[in-house]
DNA sequence: GTCTATACGCCGATAGAC
DNA sequence: GTCTATCGGCGTATAGAC
């Protein structure tokens, strides 16, 4: 998607911004966060120098949720390539999930928790994103295969997603104290059982 | 809580800002609300009016927040004293919020879709809300008594609504296409066999 | 590529007439 | 209790020097 001709040029600052900006915009919310805020969190020392990197505020939003939504979606097709069962390839999307929510919390918080098309209104909704699309297709899959009980697969999603990402927004947010791998084993199973075919 | 002496005296007109303000809110999120665009929207024609009800915008949705919870709080009050099983009670309490979903989702999307604590920072958290406390009272008598696992209650309390929840979120962005209705039955069984003992 | 300076608009908020 | 008028401030954004 790089229309760049050399290789490395600008990078190196524009990624402390969208580094800063994800951090501010997860722990206050976009409209909390002013371009001094992120210039400030970026080692810059004024908002102007931000527009070298990006149009305008809402760009800096919009190249973030691209970034993680790649990024995810480069992990799923991962996931997808080393794990045949359905059942496998949604444990792994699991542990990516929690494993994300420990160690880089801001994204989960992005993804998560903040009300995206607030600020984004034309960004496309998480679930037609092509990372989810593809959790879908699992969930298809688990169906045909008759691991996962003969229901709506959105539905299926909607129930197993819905304990999974509750379960890491109640760590996100504090209400669970301990870390998120602390209590996946356990959300893995129950949010199993609730599509599993028994 | 009104310490006024006269009866009637104002609300009129304040409930409809409230009104207006929660459909806007609901809509476009608080950030892209102006005070200009409630007063439209409740038949004043200026933002100053506004003023004469509430001292600035924050109070508007603090008392929005307040009275939505006031009157869930009533809401569960009764269905603990309709209901003795904790099963019965939490089935009360999904009917709640289903038909709440249909019949007022702007307050579900106040509750369940709105980063309250963006807007308003020193709000409490929804679960250390009175009629969230009681809820998981209710989780808790449903594991003493053996109708739930014996499992951390507030775990209980995240998977369950967890279902719950995101089964309505869904219905309110339109990603389910029916009525939150036609999703309830088999969305509690689901449910509550992911912490019901079996 | 980052700085200074500055423009502009919008929104929240106040004062005061009616 | 709603209006007109007006203020102040902040945040986005631009122009241009270095």
């Amino acid at each position: 998607m790089d229309q760049e001709k050399d290789t490395h040029t600008k990078t190196e600052t524009q990624d402390e911004i969208l580094l800063a900006a994800l951090k501010l915009f997860a722990e206050k919310g976009y409209f909390n966060t002013s371009l001094s805020d992120i210039a400030e969190a970026s080692g810059i020392k004024t908002a102007s120098a931000i527009y070298h990197h990006f149009k305008h505020k809402q760009m800096i939003a919009t190249a973030l949720y691209a970034n993680i939504l790649d990024s995810l979606n480069i992990s799923i097709d991962e996931i997808r390539r080393k794990n045949q069962k359905p059942s496998e390839q949604l444990h792994a999307v699991v542990d990516l999930f929690f494993k994300l929510t420990d160690e880089a919390p801001e994204i989960m918080q992005f993804l998560l928790i903040l009300k995206i098309n607030e600020f984004l209104p034309e960004a496309k909704p998480l679930l037609e994103t092509a990372a989810f699309v593809k959790i879908i297709k699992v969930i298809r899959n688990g169906i045909s295969e008759g691991e996962i009980r003969n229901i709506d697969p959105l539905l299926a999603q909607t129930y197993f997603f819905g304990i999974i990402q509750n379960t890491l927004r109640m760590v996100l947010t504090g209400a669970l104290d301990k870390k998120a791998e602390a209590y996946q084993s356990q959300t893995w199973l129950i949010a199993w059982n609730a599509i599993a075919k028994k």
